[in-house]
DNA sequence: GACGGCCATCCTACCAGAAGGTAGGGTATG
DNA sequence: CATACCCTACCTTCTGGTAGGATGGCCGTC
């Protein structure tokens, strides 16, 4: 009860993988149609058109992320810990190859011919990735847990690229290991290493 | 003369262009035929398939990589030279919007739902790119002239990743500087700081 | 409790256009 | 004349999308 027709969960979640696999325009409605066993056109039924479902996908992605990092900020509080938790977290995504790949990193990739609606959703997500990422770097850096080499602001740029990156070099190689071959000398990187100066 | 029909050199430029924008999924005949002033059916003429055409597309693509690789190394023999040129290769390629994405990272992110001739090249591409970078860290630390905080091969992955993912953010924010804003403190960091151990 | 209306869900059937691709003919250039 | 190139015309399949009907649960009213 209470969860209102599990049908249109099932469409998004379906879309999701199939839009991790091959972007906006690597799936359609028939592909839903045979993995969830229901007809084409009641797809239209929960998402009028492609371009409803993809974007309320990605607004839930988006909320999911955004819950993700608000809880992981209650749970852990060291910035160092929070990262390795979020890199830990895609490096399980990627192993158990339940979802290798960030929904808005491979729509971002398509991002010229994406409609604009999605588009703005998926600058969305890196807007915000990007902040959370900054204030966590920010954060570490004034309390001496983290050693930065330049701005919070570009040094979480380059985290957030070399993770992307990451997740790209395992698909292309096929294996997830690749994943935690980059991103661990990055977070090493960034651990502040016993104080030497004065 | 000399060069047999440019036409083929068009269609392959213009399918370039239209992938670098949307991925295998992103462009048709149809577009091609738009662009180069050529009836769909007299594409087939010169690529007898969508598969055809891509493979050959990204065969070429690899062609003059391997050949930038070599010139490069004929030219500048100092390691973090070639790497900064690289770096700055792509971030004019992303600044006058000629080329704004690696064709292979580009494709590499669709490889599930790419056929399977493409996908051999794309992987091949990775292999070759990390091999080359692999032996210029290798060479600048063993100069002396780099400083890597872990193997080669790994320091080459993550290089690569993080150029990746560069253009990746720089396509999601819209802001080519963003591509040297991340790769500027990458290379940065690569570059030997004046020796300090006896 | 029975009744009729309402609405959500899912269906079959259909559509127009775009997809990749084929057949076969014209021209011209070596 | 053979071959390379490009054309028109056509085909099949897939695409996102629509129209309209069947089912069934839930509502207030009698």
């Amino acid at each position: 009860m209470s969860n209102l027709s599990t049908t249109s969960d099932d469409i998004l979640a379906c879309a999701r993988s199939l839009i991790v696999a091959g972007g906006y325009n690597g799936f359609s409605y028939a592909d839903i149609s045979d993995v969830v066993g229901i007809r084409k056109a009641s797809i239209h039924h929960h998402f009028p058109s492609k371009v409803d479902l993809v974007r309320t996908l990605v607004a839930r992605y988006r909320e999911e992320a955004e819950a993700g990092m608000a809880s992981l900020e209650l749970q852990v509080s060291d910035p160092l810990e929070q990262l390795r938790f979020y890199a830990g977290y895609w490096e399980a995504c990627i192993a158990d190859a339940s979802a290798p790949f960030c929904v808005c990193a491979l729509l971002a990739s398509e991002l010229p011919v994406l409609p604009e609606e999605v588009g703005l959703e998926v600058r969305a997500h890196f807007r915000s990735l990007s902040a959370w990422l900054t204030s966590m770097l920010e954060r570490g850096a004034r309390h001496g847990q983290l050693q930065l080499m330049s701005t919070p602001r570009a040094e979480a740029e380059a985290f957030m690229a070399t993770v992307h990156g990451a997740m790209l070099s395992a698909r292309a190689y096929g294996d997830p290991k690749i994943f935690g071959v980059v991103t661990g000398p990055l977070l090493e990187r960034l651990r502040a290493s016993p104080q030497i100066r004065p």
